[in-house]
DNA sequence: CCAAAAGGTTGATGAAGATCAAAAGAATAC
DNA sequence: GTATTCTTTTGATCTTCATCAACCTTTTGG
């Protein structure tokens, strides 16, 4: 599972990626940053690192691990339990903040793992209190990245908590691919790129891996998805919209990227 | 269930208690804070507000609510399917902060319910961004609040996800003992406050009504814990720590009061 | 290219927990 | 103080989902 649980610190190449200049920065997803904002940004970025998949970013109970924003690739929180059955948190895809939740000092209460070949932007611990210090409005953009990062976590467990394994599952799909689309030009035709396996799929939404895939198998052949090539289509959104319980577009709203 | 709708805005009595002598701020669960910080919010405070049991602090969808920090007694947040299935996302004690997650202008994507008669600070909804404009060191606070609360959940997602009935049921009465024990002195002796009904329990861990009274009758009989006059005291905070797989002291630690 | 590992698929069986039904206490309303 | 509603409790039955066991397919490493 952990395959590659390589320290971090110790592969750091990579001529730090300019800000201003980042690719993320031109999609309509991310709100337009004003240049004092970007230069604070920037002066506290610390550098690139690149993980291949699977490897450990941040191991659970792990202190005073660094912060992050994700620039490419997939990841996802998650806790265990003492015996090894595991629950992820929330899958996090460019542009997502990494490390808000502990505090200062204080031991990482999930571990964060890729799913995908990934580069982050590191920065120092502190860092978190320089931007609110030097930027209020950057600093209201954190605060609003953590609510932001708390609602998903919200839905997650009211699926978890409350909808069956079907309802579950084409939730995740229709959250998973709006959040995916919103980072690419069509999507429709083209699908989202997937990378989760099956497992994943069942530890984000509390459910046996078996029980996963037949409830996946039985969506796809209800011609509502399909999953293929590691990638996802979306084949009946209104049936599978209906399913989740989910009305409105959805669309994630236009955010702050730090 | 949803006996006292009345719109909070029209009960409006009370004067403002002023911030500095708030009788939370001198628990020792709360951070002490500078006197800029005290009159900031102060000054952004608007009124108190007092609601009965059972009363909707925020309506679900609601757009444009104010933001609270609960002063005195107990509520919930909670999220509902449109088949009136329903999921509590959190519990809310003295001194959490309320309504963030909203973005401005956006719709509550979640309701609060008050579990017993309670007083809130009433915040406008613009409050959240002077508070990182005025002071940096308060807007780090929202942000370590924020991140803070999502932390709780993340905890009730891993239970709702991952662990048996007996664990959750077992994994809440620890952390809401933990909880309400650190807003007052004894606890060990009288019991902590515990304005939960089963189904409030049952809601909050994903479970039936009737599969969470089996459940904590079995606890109670086992000599685990003890429910009463509502209030909860605990038998063996061992073998619940072991049931839940919890380990640490696991006390709340020092926070912001806003 | 082959072996080994990882991931996906399917059927059979079992158990945790949901649902149904009914009743007994408690709390509240008038 | 009696009726009504809310909450707790318990038994019986049923369903969803977990577990077990194979087997197949695809990917990866050497």
């Amino acid at each position: 599972m952990t395959s590659n649980a390589a320290t971090p610190s110790l592969r750091a190449p990579a001529a730090v990626v300019p800000c201003a200049q980042c690719p993320l920065r031109s999609l309509p997803l991310f709100q337009a940053h004003e240049a004092a904002e970007l230069e604070l940004v920037q002066s506290l970025k610390r550098r690139d690192m690149h993980l291949p998949v699977g490897s450990t970013l941040i191991q659970e109970g792990q202190v005073d691990a660094p912060l992050y924003t994700l620039q490419k690739g997939w990841a996802f929180r998650f806790k265990t339990l003492s015996d090894g059955r595991r629950q992820i948190l929330n899958f996090l895809l460019a542009g997502d903040f990494i490390g808000v939740q502990q505090k200062m000092g204080d031991a990482a209460a999930h571990g964060v793992e890729t799913l995908t070949d990934a580069l982050f932007c590191v920065f120092q611990r502190d860092s978190l209190w320089e931007i609110h210090r030097r930027s209020p409005s950057m600093g209201f953009n954190v605060t609003w990245l953590t609510a932001h990062e708390e609602s998903l976590v919200d839905d997650t467990l009211l699926s978890v908590g409350r909808r069956s394994a079907e309802e579950r599952i084409a939730t995740l799909l229709i959250l998973l691919f709006k959040r995916a689309a919103a980072l690419q030009a069509d999507a429709g035709a083209s699908g989202v790129p997937f990378p989760l396996t099956q497992q994943h799929v069942a530890d984000a939404l509390g459910l046996s891996l078996v029980h996963t895939n037949k409830t996946l198998r039985k969506l796809e052949r209800r011609g509502l998805h399909h999953i293929g090539d590691g990638r996802l289509f979306m084949r009946d959104v209104k049936a599978l919209a209906r399913l989740a319980d989910l009305y409105g577009d959805g669309r994630p709203p236009v955010r702050p990227l730090v």
